[in-house]
DNA sequence: GGTGTTTTGAGGTACGCAACTCATTTTGAG
DNA sequence: CTCAAAATGAGTTGCGTACCTCAAAACACC
């Protein structure tokens, strides 16, 4: 038998109980709840007051349904055949059914995010077009500019994957890249244990800021953590397969005594060419990022210790669901829709 | 300048569109959606090829302003002072403005979950009452015909943490514990290094499933993959403090060789004192169970070295989209409602 | 062909809110 | 006090669906 019950969330009232207890008319309410012209300040005070007393919360499907147009969402993104965001757009695809039973419109838009006009002008592009826009941005200040201007403009922004702190976008959908290097560290640092030796970094570049504060973490966790390892100069791929393995190849050559590997970017693929050719696959701690068919494959095999992962299934989601709560004037569900950094290992593995 | 654009989801048909197309009347499209009596089987197919051909999914906001009456669901959760179900039922408070936005009413039925014809009492008691329900579930014959008996009465069923598999519930929230045990094992395993010596589980009681799945999963990678580490038997703490620091403590003056610990259910502060008593507490690599205050201070003291956790606010909103969406008929986002095994140390806390 | 039954059409109402018009009341300035 | 401007009330329409009624048409059976 049941011994205790409590409900979360019970009232239903409506607008109209509203305007009755507030003492004014439906047409008012109106106004106050869409920041109208044409009410006097006193009278705005009692209506919101009513409203908050009453914890009153307009009935989202009933709102949805009488604004009539259906909504509309960009997505801008890499153009190139990166992985991750083909990832992205994957799961976005998956929402298709789910997007439609709401009458949301998401587009994609495919752009040169590296560049930094083009991809401001991409931006600028849009306005006026959408209700919100998600963006993987580079910390640039004309593209800084350009998503202000779309905030002014009133659209919704997130930024995606990169973030744009310096801009007034609303929210930033991605991990903490300084707390995921960390956590890189202290993965190599454990997993090295007793043994002693040579930690290697290979990043795809250090001007990008996400690589760079993976970088930046990393170092400081080995540092004062592990400091018998000795860190040696951080390499840079590109997120180049082949530049990887050349890279690396000659970093194997001089240095013997190499224990732990961290892959900031991607050109996984010639890391681990680079391990095996050098027959060291199994004794080097190696840690990457990102879990795809080849570092699944990888894990399963040993060849590789763990990714530190952020789900990109959930970053979809979590973009899609803040741009409609922003554009619903909902509040956001923080928890829900911070990125967390998983940890991958080969038991663990989605 | 955006080079690409892509749409995911864009045509807004209508009820009437597709009566218009399939040539009859709204009033049959409608007969055929709710699978009402009275129209030829000829004249379904006709209707449901042209919905299918179109693509066609009914306005979500308009079905639920139509239907009139809210939706109330029910979750049937442990009565105890169990800290991960407290978090639980703090996450759903969280979603009350959410929850009161789609005039969602959530029960909290606080249960002996543990009593099999106590629960099964409970849960009889629901009929007919709700449109959903999440149970915290016992694996038990009575526990079982319970949840079938809401099934059949049209009440929609998930299992939340714990899972009935043999019943006929509709979904289950919760993760893999086979799986989550053999994580734990994977990390004692690599983080105890090159060292060698004795594993100590400790369990709640072998006879709860998930415990019993878990130390299985540990178990099997122990000995697949560390055999040089060999497993004590398994100590039963009753998930409580006291109990669980005596049993540790007579174990660490048997065995001075002990390596590693994997708690499998709680009773860690029991573990902790046990640890430092026995002056033991940096040297055992110790993995647990659930990110709580506690376990977040110990793995910040570096007495814990990893935590094994399911998402709890993940688990709570899962627990209620699967049951909005089998109540709506909407398909389920599998990939978003799968609660994975998430590692949690040190610098990944989140 | 007539009967009764099944199938279908036509139409209405309601859900809660957005967005609008127009008339009326209140307010403040002179 | 007068008059214009500002504030408010009252009301309408429409969004897309659920659910209902009643009449008409099509059908099956003898």
């Amino acid at each position: 038998m049941a011994e205790d019950t409590d409900t979360i969330a019970g009232a239903a009232l409506t607008l109209k109980d509203i305007a009755r207890q507030a003492g004014v008319s439906l047409a008012t309410v109106d106004r106050v709840l869409h920041n109208r012209p044409g009410v006097r300040p006193d009278t705005v005070r009692r209506v919101k007051e009513t409203i908050a007393r009453n914890a009153f919360q307009p009935h989202v499907a009933a709102a949805e349904l009488a604004r009539g147009r259906p909504r509309r969402f960009a997505f801008v993104m890499p153009s190139g055949p990166n992985p991750f965001m083909q990832q992205i757009e994957a799961y976005l695809g998956e929402m298709s059914a789910w997007l439609a039973a709401r009458r949301l419109a998401v587009e994609l838009i495919a752009t040169d995010v590296f560049d930094a006009s083009v991809l401001a002008a991409s931006l600028e592009a849009l306005a006026g077009d959408y209700d919100g826009v998600a963006v993987v941005a580079l910390d640039h200040p004309r593209v800084r500019a350009g998503i202000n201007d779309l905030v002014d403009a009133g659209t919704r922004v997130v930024t995606l994957v990169s973030d744009v702190p310096s801009s007034r976008r609303h929210h930033y959908i991605g991990i903490d890249n300084i707390a995921a290097g960390r956590t890189a560290g202290a993965l190599v640092g454990r997993l090295v244990g007793q043994k002693s030796g040579k930690v290697a970094i290979l990043a795809g570049s250090q001007g990008l800021r996400d690589h760079a504060e993976r970088i930046f973490g990393f170092s400081q966790v080995m540092a004062s953590e592990f400091p018998g390892l000795g860190v040696l100069p951080v390499l840079e791929g590109r997120d180049e397969d082949d530049r990887s393995e050349q890279v690396l190849a000659r970093l194997f050559d001089k240095h013997a005594d190499i224990v732990g590997l961290y892959n900031v970017g991607a050109g996984t693929q010639g890391v681990a060419n680079a391990l095996s050719e050098a027959g060291r696959d199994r004794q080097v701690v190696f840690v990457g990022h990102d879990v795809t068919v080849l570092t699944r494959r990888l894990l399963l095999q040993g060849v590789m210790d763990a990714a530190i992962s952020q789900n990109p299934g959930h970053e979809a989601r979590a973009a899609v669901r803040v741009l409609l709560a922003l554009a619903r004037g909902e509040p956001i569900l923080s928890e829900q829709e911070k990125i967390r950094i998983d940890i991958v290992m080969r038991d663990n593995l989605p």
